[in-house]
RNA sequence: GGAGGGGUUCCCGAGCGGUCAAAGGGAACAGACUGUAAAUCUGUCGGCCAUGCCUUCGGAGGUUCGAAUCCUCCCCCCUCCA
């Protein structure tokens, strides 16, 4: 078997490492232990964190123990890193609610039983901190003049950066030397705009430890045209099902770009690499069955095997234009009275919650967007009466992925 | 605390007394073309009982026939000085 580095390696997933080669040695024997922190910001992780999380099954696929990081501590601070402006600052309830949404779902990924893997909050070692002390025993070790140096720094420096923000360095820095004190953890990976914080910790552990330590980053994920990961129509691609149904899920991967299948099947998925080159043969149309294969071992990874192949079937019919009666449809109801009067098509968008408000549901149709039961809706107040119903639904087709079954009751 | 510059519709960004629901770009949405891809082209893009009405240009007042545009106070941001 390969070795964690070489699979990060060979997979995409380092952008820049401390020390490649020494990094390569270190995974060759014992047991590593690495660390990603997770902010809990909202109660739902989103795709954008799918890398991290990947690379933390990775690790631990290989015998090593991961140790996922939720930053209750740092999230009271806000990091500055990558961002144009100061987030709002959240309250500890939402805080704390939001690293429990956070603890469920990312041992989904992997195991975390405070033996092959660790779940662990910052709030438990920088809540109890004295501000005198960390200034005397951390504090010192940090360049003022170095710290302006750092790009990330410096773009904030353009629109401004509250000291809050500015010390959040230190907190990351000094839950690297905490657990690489007590948890023996020698790595800690993040995304790219992580790289100054990650060394800061580094160089901590060299100063008051005199131990080496190590950092490596992810590429950001962007679309090969050029979007962040994880955005559409409807907002942010969520991992809880919830939030993001595993068939919202599915189609969102189905609809990878070409450019991106082969880069997205060695991230995202745990097929074999030759595998993965194999799929990468395919071109052209013959690609959408690759995304086939993409959409559902990622969902799979996510919602489960069963949830996956749910929604593929669901997807494939649909798609193939005769679909009704699969239940992971987005679904909305009706009440049945209304359609015994009869309702006119732009007010069923809206009751429906295709459609925000009446203005874009008559857009939409006027623009030729929805069809019902195949049938094109051609006019904004063409009604919609009981006997459009096939088996109690109606299915509606908003332009030309988005499906909505209705439900009469 | 002092001096100056700003806060415009999802984002960037024009407008600086009427012709402004507000240029332009981006994003987004729809249509055409396709392969549930990309690119391209076209259209849409505050709300509504829709040839008109209502609500928007940091907040609250005021001047005016009429304000996003002028005045007053307040809030917030940036730059320089302290």
């Amino acid at each position: 078997m390969k070795n964690f580095y070489h699979t990060l390696k060979e997979r995409g997933f380092i952008e820049q490492a401390t020390d490649p080669e020494e990094m390569e040695v270190l995974f060759e024997g014992k047991t590593v232990s690495a660390y990603i922190g997770f902010d809990p910001t909202a109660k739902s992780l989103h795709v954008g964190s799918l890398i991290p999380i990947m690379a933390l099954a990775h690790l631990q696929r290989h015998g090593h123990c991961p140790i996922a990081l939720v930053g209750g501590g740092t999230a009271l601070i806000g990091d500055p890193s990558g961002k144009k402006e100061m987030r709002p600052v959240l309250s500890h309830e939402a805080i704390r609610d939001n690293a429990e949404g956070l603890k469920k779902q990312l041992a989904r990924y992997m195991t975390l039983d405070g033996v092959k893997g660790h779940l662990l909050n910052n709030m438990d070692w920088l809540a109890p901190l004295n501000y005198i002390d960390f200034l005397r025993d951390i504090g010192r070790h940090f360049s003022i003049n170095r710290m302006l140096a750092a790009e990330s720094v410096k773009q904030r420096l353009e629109t401004g950066l509250s000291f809050i923000e500015f010390n959040y360095q230190l907190l990351q820095a000094y839950d690297f030397l905490h657990l690489y004190s007590h948890h023996d953890c020698l790595l800690q990976m993040g995304g790219s705009d992580q790289w100054g914080n990650i060394v800061a910790g580094t160089d901590l552990i060299r100063r008051m430890k005199g131990g080496k330590a190590f950092g490596l980053t992810f590429p950001l994920i962007v679309t090969s045209s050029g979007e962040k990961m994880g955005k559409t129509a409807i907002g942010a691609v969520w991992l809880d099902s919830e939030r993001t149904s595993p068939y919202e899920y599915y189609q969102f991967w189905i609809n990878t770009e070409d450019q991106d299948v082969s880069r997205f099947l060695a991230l995202f998925t745990f097929l074999p690499m030759d595998q993965v080159r194999e799929l990468s043969q395919r071109q052209g149309a013959d690609l959408r069955e690759v995304k086939e294969v993409l959409a559902t071992e990622v969902t799979a990874i996510t919602h489960g095997r069963a949830e996956a192949e749910k929604a593929r079937e669901t997807s494939r019919t649909l798609f193939s234009g005769q679909g009704l009666g699969m239940e992971s449809v987005p679904t909305s109801r009706i009440s049945r009275e209304k359609l015994e009067q009869g309702l006119e098509a732009y007010l069923l968008l809206v009751e429906a919650g295709v459609c925000q408000t009446r203005g874009e549901a008559r857009r939409l149709i006027a623009q030729g967007g929805v069809t019902l039961n195949d049938q094109r809706v051609s006019s904004f107040d063409w009604k919609v009466y009981t006997h459009h119903l096939k088996d109690n639904c109606l299915l509606l087709k908003i332009g030309k992925k988005r499906f909505q079954k209705i439900v009469s009751s």
